[in-house]
DNA sequence: ATTAACTTTGCAATAGTGTTGCACTAACTT
DNA sequence: AAGTTAGTGCAACACTATTGCAAAGTTAAT
């Protein structure tokens, strides 16, 4: 994905691209899954924690990247969709893959409805499926 | 719930019923909801965290509570019904509320089932209903 | 262009959760 | 009762997430 791209897409959802919020956003978007605060700093070495930190708490309030907490013991973020608002019908089903570790958006499995008893409301859900992935297997 | 009945239910899933492990799962079935490390550790004051921890770990092992991540941050632990076994159909869906922070097992609402793509098996997972319970509302 | 105002970044420090090693004590075995 | 095993408390530690502050960069206004 081209720079170029991503400053547009950055600042279509009122985001003003940096270096390193292009940076962290390009690397989301190319490996395809979804990412912790400690993979991305391993990817970069000399970037600060604290900063793509701060990137990503941006990206997420402003509908950029959802997190997915799959229970590996860190948040990751994963990139939304173009017309992703993050509410509850754009959520989808994560893999966690017991093996690997990877998590993958699985965006052509929506989370079902669910019928909650009364006086319940909701407004966001998370749905992890831990197992083997294809590559582990 | 009697100290007996529980000592009686620990020995039933191979746990020899210690004094602090009977008061862990006391707490843990009255309360009736899902509880993390801390919460507990607040409810005695006097008992070590390590060895609350331990006797979680332990239950979690032999199938007497299981673990629920509820993306607050910390783990929570909520007591398993009889014949549970922790396996993919023993899974039920859990409501976090963004309140007041408690988090629900709605046993009565199984996860259902998902049709993941080729080559993925699974044997867990964690539906994650996020929202505003009666209480709160 | 220069200054002022604001934003982002890097660094350092901190809080909280989860976890372990070790020594001490309680319980169980023979 | 002596020896073995299991459980507990304490202290330490790793790691994730988070924040305050100061330096650097950017933008806007004169």
């Amino acid at each position: 994905m081209e720079n170029k791209e991503i400053d547009k897409k950055l600042e279509s959802k009122n985001v003003k691209p940096t270096a390193m919020r292009t940076l962290v956003y390009k690397t989301l978007a190319e490996t395809g899954k979804a990412l912790s605060l400690a993979d991305l700093e391993q990817r970069f070495e000399k970037v600060e924690r604290s900063t793509i930190f701060r990137a990503l708490k941006t990206f997420e309030e402003n509908f950029i990247v959802h997190p997915v907490d799959d229970g590996s013991g860190s948040v990751k973020y994963a990139v939304c969709d173009d017309e992703c608002t993050c509410n509850i019908h754009d959520l989808h089903v994560h893999f966690y893959c017991t093996r690997c570790g990877r998590t993958r958006c699985m965006k052509e499995l929506p989370i079902p409805n669910i019928k909650l008893p009364e006086g319940y409301t909701y407004d966001n859900a998370q749905f992890i499926i831990n197992g083997v992935c294809p590559r582990c297997d």
